[in-house]
DNA sequence: GTCTATAACGTGATAGAC
DNA sequence: GTCTATCACGTTATAGAC
């Protein structure tokens, strides 16, 4: 049988990684496919032979993105074997991680799906999900126990997603301005992951 | 002497306004020139006229979005006449209206800084000015005297405004494929107003 | 598969009549 | 001050040689 595949890193995939990098810098509207050729250190050409479009190109990263980012929160709130306060240090101490080697991806999101709220997300029927997630179960029997306060689960999903994420997208705030460090940010946000879910604990407890 | 504006309205100001809106919603990249013009029913022409370009036009509507939002923000964390807890009332309540009314706003703002950091950021010491504030003192002393647990001041600037901010940020998740609709949103965040006080007091109590 | 050259188009900006 | 008409440019996309 015939190898089609060379060895080395296929072009197709170095057209990909280098939309990545671009497009999770500068956004749809700002990036030019030039960015993108440029980076992938291929000719212009080449993005439109394997890829039919721009847009094309874009709707596969963002694609791939937004369903890794949210699929892997789905899985940890979902396990049947692990308590909710697991399930809060689990998000935590993944996320800050998976955040800290790609920080550009909280705020990727967030503009993209400002600009294109119907792309995908139609297909992600997120409440429905959550709805019947374990994670929903475990609150209400938590607080039909009298150990959470606050009834409402998506308030308790708010708070925790908001801790670990809302520091990344206001870093450039913190950082402008002769503000702190790139290795003071990541110290904090490595407390971050012990801190969280003892806070959180605390205030949904709290009345 | 002459009067050399007129009664109603002025061009200038309905171009500013029109460029508010377009630029709030699709940020710089993504915002024709020509959609600013149809949003302010006026000639393309004009908006050059007026305004030197695109660029220049949009800096003005940046400069008083951003230091409008965070200037609010200090004015409430360097009233001496205020306690930590009344800030923390002050900005919950403040921000959550203001946001609600203007949506659109922490997107708009996170995005272009990612674009574009240095634009204004470097006019603006955030850290100086909050370094030597009344809120930053205030919570030394709270801390000291083992009402606050957790040292650094900047956990909970960032714990207030993420929950705070990051609903609005998150909310075309929350409301995507067939989630919550726009007044549930809203009934969720008037709710925030009472609680996030509560729970900050709580969760900077823990240990 | 990869390149060069260029077509087709959209956009920001301006000149000049009124 | 306001309009019409148009320019100059950058961008995506493709045709066609190698």
């Amino acid at each position: 049988m015939k190898e089609s595949k060379k060895i080395d890193v296929s072009t197709e995939e170095k057209i990909k990684e280098a939309a990545r990098t671009v497009f999770y810098k500068k956004g749809f509207a700002a990036t030019r496919t030039r960015d993108i050729a440029e980076e992938a250190d291929i000719n212009l050409a080449l993005l439109n032979y394997y890829f039919r479009s721009k847009a094309k190109l874009f709707e596969i990263i963002m694609l791939e993105t937004l369903s890794g980012f949210i699929k892997s929160m789905l899985v940890i709130l979902n396990d049947e074997k692990t308590t909710l306060d697991k399930k809060v240090e689990k998000i935590a101490s993944g996320y800050i991680d998976l955040i800290t080697k790609e920080p550009e991806i909280p705020t990727f999101i967030v503009t993209e799906i400002r600009n294109n709220p119907n792309m995908l997300l139609e297909k992600l029927p997120i409440k429905q999900v959550l709805a019947n997630s374990v994670f929903f179960k475990q609150h209400k029997t938590a607080v039909d126990n009298g150990e959470i306060s606050e009834p409402n689960p998506l308030h308790f999903l708010m708070n925790m997603m908001g801790l670990v994420i809302f520091p990344f997208i206001a870093k450039p705030l913190l950082m402008g301005g002769r503000g702190i460090d790139n290795s003071e940010f990541n110290a904090l946000m490595a407390e971050r992951k012990k801190l969280i879910p003892i806070w959180i604990k605390s205030m949904m407890k709290a009345e």
